[in-house]
DNA sequence: CGTAACCTTGACGTATATCAAGGCCAGTGG
DNA sequence: CCACTGGCCTTGATATACGTCAAGGTTACG
């Protein structure tokens, strides 16, 4: 699946939201980063754990949830590769929710230790990795906003979107379509809805002809469509810095 | 209303947070902050502008909000004296959101140049930044939970325990009584719900003799049977430093 | 070829939205 | 001091998006 440098997907995805010197490049490729294959459905960090090293998401997904005292699942939010989840575990010992595979992933451990030491040598980094951080908690408030405000439909549409977006950063939905294993069951838990009901509006969205989505690929069909009806406005990304946008179809 | 040097409050909140060093505090003290006035349902920053300060709120409260194009507001976060919510923009540029106050509230504006020498001066200020800057992004991951997965009642329930706790830090709920100028519109707009439901799920709290809820004063009557019904545990405001917990009626 | 995970469908129930009206209170102006 | 006003809370009637239950169908995989 993923092959090289394992953090070349890191910096790809950084050079579309950060002006990369390349000092910081420098910096980040000689981080230790240690690679593991995970198993779908795989917690690699647990909600009450003090974890030592961050999570560098190399090939395939993960989504962070949490769970009420009732059992039900919320999924908190989607990484794609090139993400690091769990930045916050740097300075925030405990964790507050757990950190999971969505079908088997690519994932590069790097020791906090080797990272705090990067980031205190390089001030650029240590910019880099704010902005991680602030970029993911905007997204968390997108969240709330999608989750608070609209309608089942729009909630489907609009993490979808926002997938795609982020998936063409790091140039991982060419044509609009990419590997998505990521149960309806999920998708219902991460817009607070029923799985009987997501099922449901995923058919309205095949039925309009915005999305086609089989086992598991998507392709969107109909990109200024899902955007309306998701009533997506990309700027709580901060992608400012790359200009790069979805390509229309 | 506030009187005093107007960073004691932020650190009386911090030193339940952290273990404030007296290095840290020195450098605190010596910011300069423009203390000024707020009128109710003033925007302190709005959504898109590049502010070059931030909010260190002094007394009262603010908030967050975020609309979808449809007009539909959704509060993301309260806050109360001694937060300072808009950390972020020291690093993100552009805000996703605004900050407003709910009913009159007392601010001091530290300007970024300022905050960004202190912090380049005291590696302990960077360090509570940081903490300040990720428990937010926790308690926004928790509003997510509240609003995707609760019942009404819950998620009202859930924000009336956070804020008596969030109060506590800063001694401003004694006897579980506090001010709280947030119209029931408001409360709904935070929990993703209708004015008339948010009215309705009041009087079932009040009816339960959970809360006394009076105009602009709010007393939670009976703080365990509170916590049930909002499924509440304080762990994701990462105040284990402190130990400070909510006083049992 | 069997089994389990997942998706799909229908019938029915309910939490919550919407609409519309009335009540209460604090502040304002005459 | 009283009428007036606007903001906020309250109430009832009705509508609907979504949940739950239960069963059957599909697909992937060993």
């Amino acid at each position: 699946m993923h092959t090289g440098h394992p953090q070349s997907r890191w910096i790809t995805r950084l050079e579309a939201v950060v002006d990369l010197a390349s000092a910081a490049r420098e910096v980040i490729s000689r981080l230790p980063v240690a690679v593991k294959n995970c198993p779908a459905d795989f917690d690699l960090v647990t909600q009450g754990e003090t974890p030592t090293h961050c999570c560098l998401l190399l090939d395939g997904y993960l989504y962070r949830q949490k769970q009420g005292s009732d059992g039900r699942r919320q999924i908190l939010s989607f990484y794609v590769p090139g993400d690091i989840p769990d930045l916050h575990s740097l300075h925030l010992g405990l964790m507050d929710h757990t950190l999971t595979s969505a079908g088997s992933a690519v994932v590069g451990f790097i020791p906090h230790e080797a990272l705090q030491q990067a980031i205190a040598s390089s001030p650029a980094l240590n910019r880099i990795i704010l902005r991680e951080m602030l970029t993911d908690s905007s997204i968390a408030r997108e969240w709330i906003l999608n989750i608070g405000t609209r309608q089942a439909l729009a909630r489907v549409a609009h993490i979808l979107c926002e997938i795609v977006v982020r998936l063409q950063v790091v140039d991982l939905a060419r044509d609009m379509a990419f590997h998505w294993p990521v149960s309806q069951a999920d998708m219902a838990d991460a817009c607070g809805i029923s799985t009987v009901h997501a099922n449901r509006v995923i058919q309205e969205l095949r039925a309009r002809n915005l999305v086609e989505w089989q086992g598991r690929k998507v392709t969107i069909l109909d990109w200024n469509g899902l955007v309306t009806v998701a009533d997506f406005a990309p700027g709580y990304l901060h992608l400012e810095h790359a200009g790069k946008r979805p390509r229309s179809v």
